[in-house]
DNA sequence: TATGAATGAGCATTCATTCAT
DNA sequence: CATGAATGAATGCTCATTCAT
């Protein structure tokens, strides 16, 4: 064995090694997905009180310890499922293909998105997140900032754009932003309460919403 | 002791029963408040989970044990809390001095009243229903049914009013009403969830709302 | 009724009133003894970290949660049976039986006393308090204000007297109590880890410690 | 391959093999220790109960399952932190440098030695076994034999021989050996107890205890 | 009716131990 | 032999609810 094949062997075996060190990450990130997807679905069910990590546990296949070799205990559980919701809404959140459209079409589409997206899966961890986000202080500040705010700050660009080129009326955007979001949750709020009606119209909304947003109610002759 | 006697007895005593019975009453109603009122401070400040028994019963200065001769459980005074709630709803739902006002007016002021009137306790309890209200069914049913319900069958004879007379457009009503409730149920929620601006803005929301629904965002030269 | 009798029957319910709180009190002492009890003698057999609060529950009878409405937690107990073995020890220290008699004998007298009281029940419970003593700091702490700073501040005063009386000779007290108090605690130790011998000539200890700290093991001719 | 060749080559083998076998056997013996070295550690920190076997790996630096390679269960290591106590123990108790000595040092040096030991390194891992000896059977059997035992056995020669020798009074022997080993052991845990005093006067004891062991207190005109 | 002590089911969490890799 | 993820039994503690007084 010459020199060379020496650093060749070591070279192999540091690849060996990291190549381990890499399924093994992906092995990890697996589980606390299989963990996260479990937890999800439970807590969408039952709320978060009401599930025990043992039900967690049941659901993702695996014994009640090894969820805490993931997290750090049942509350670490929801922040990480809120990072989730945030991870995918990043990703989900490609403007792109809305910005070639006309403006009505852009809130159309942007409302047709958010609606139809939380719909799909019947607002289930929504209405947990929600729930505890309501009481939980440390869950409230995160949510806020990771989930609200970053729509704010990215919102704002194009509202501030869309002022600027006389499209919507001189108004305050930040208050314009709220109002628009809030909508959406609320009916969000709505549907979840069980109005019926908004389940059966809620394909029309989106064109419904913006209508009304860009065009007011008032009759004016 | 004569038959007559006998019945005057009897009268005296079933006047004497009855007024017991009116205090017994009066007592007991007063004692389901004070249970009520307790619960209701104690949930709002802590959240319903978080609440124990033990904790309300100290708060409203009796025994625990106490509590359960009025209430079935602690579920139990949660929906006893969204009725009062509902009531007080009921009471304040005075639109008699806001039907003298134009069109406008009317909206500002209702949604002046609404916004205040949470804001007035910092939304404690609203926090905690809606928390509620998001994971557990029986609520769920009961706060659309009590507390939504009413107010959309009322509000719809206002919009239908409005639409005959051509100060709103011809647009559908209860999508419209769904979407301004919802409008405002989310902007409270954003408050909730610790958005400073709103706060800095909550006085200013109900006329800037007003004019957003009435005349939209759109700029229409 | 006049006043007087008002005076008289309120003072009356006040003593009715009075006397059940003596009632409550002494069943809540009895309870805690109860418990109290129970513990020292599950404790004794099984060691504090091995004995469950199930064990203890058994024991006294009662269900698990009742201990947790007389003591915080689990330690708590460890450390009410220190107050209890302290407070028996204070009443059981009763000098004034030995103080009529010689030096030797009261020597002898109170060594018997000692090492008789703890052979009683077989060391017991003073195993574990010493177990937990050596690693729990708290305990620790405990242990030293409350059971042996007294006894030294007490012994001290003896000392002193009889140094004065030039029945000891002039030497260092607060060492001499210590290696006293050491070399009786130390035999015990060396009873509780098994050694036969002692325990088979246990009685005789206090003569032959009495004669061995008096005149030395030193033959001088 | 011929006979010869054959013998040689297992007879090298053989020998590879023994080599091999006396490298594997320093590597456990090493690896052993290196745990049972991070166990003392520990345990003389934490305590045994609140020591777990992940705080052992780490503090050895390796993993958790490899402890179980070396030693049946955690308990085991405890026994086996008591064997190391003793061989170093027995390693220590060289009385040949004090037996050129006259009597009265020979326990001075002695006291010396078991006091300053024991100081140096805090009365560590001494408080942990003698909590675990005080309270499981299995750990204090072993340790009465391993430890105090031989300690008595030869003792018991030195107090037997200065008996014949006149230099000590002709009294119980056993009890003689087992009030000093007792006085010393005593004294340690009242050290442990966190008595400051002897804290103070710890370099002092040695002297002191020797003249009150030989003379005793008694003061004889 | 009021009390509050007693109950015991229920749960989050820990950790010694195992075992596939 | 080393690893460390997986296991799941075990436990301290909580708290809604009951019930004797």
């Amino acid at each position: 064995m010459n020199e060379c094949s020496f650093i060749l062997v070591n070279s192999y075996s540091l690849k060996v090694e990291s190549m381990k060190d890499a399924v093994q990450e992906q092995l990890i990130a697996a589980r606390r997905n299989q963990i996260l997807e479990a937890a999800t679905r439970v807590f969408a069910e039952k709320g978060f009180h009401l599930t025990t990590i043992k039900d967690i546990a049941k659901a993702a296949g695996i014994a009640d310890g090894t969820i805490y070799n993931y997290f750090e205990n049942k509350t670490a559980l929801m922040l990480s499922i809120l990072d989730l919701m945030n991870e995918s809404d990043q990703r989900s959140e490609d403007f792109s293909k809305f910005s070639a459209m006309d403006f009505r079409s852009f809130i159309k589409g942007y409302m047709r998105h958010r609606l139809m997206v939380l719909k799909a899966d019947n607002f289930g961890i929504f209405r947990v997140v929600i729930s505890e986000v309501m009481v939980n202080q440390e869950l409230r500040t995160l949510y806020y900032q990771k989930i609200i705010e970053p729509t704010f700050i990215m919102a704002e660009q194009f509202f501030q754009q869309w002022a600027d080129q006389h499209i919507i009326k001189p108004i305050d955007i930040n208050l314009t932003m709220r109002a628009t979001s809030g909508m959406i949750l609320g009916l969000i709020m709505l549907h979840i309460m069980g109005d019926t009606l908004l389940d059966e119209k809620w394909d029309a909304l989106p064109d419904f919403l913006t209508d009304l947003l860009l065009d007011g109610i008032g009759d004016k002759p």
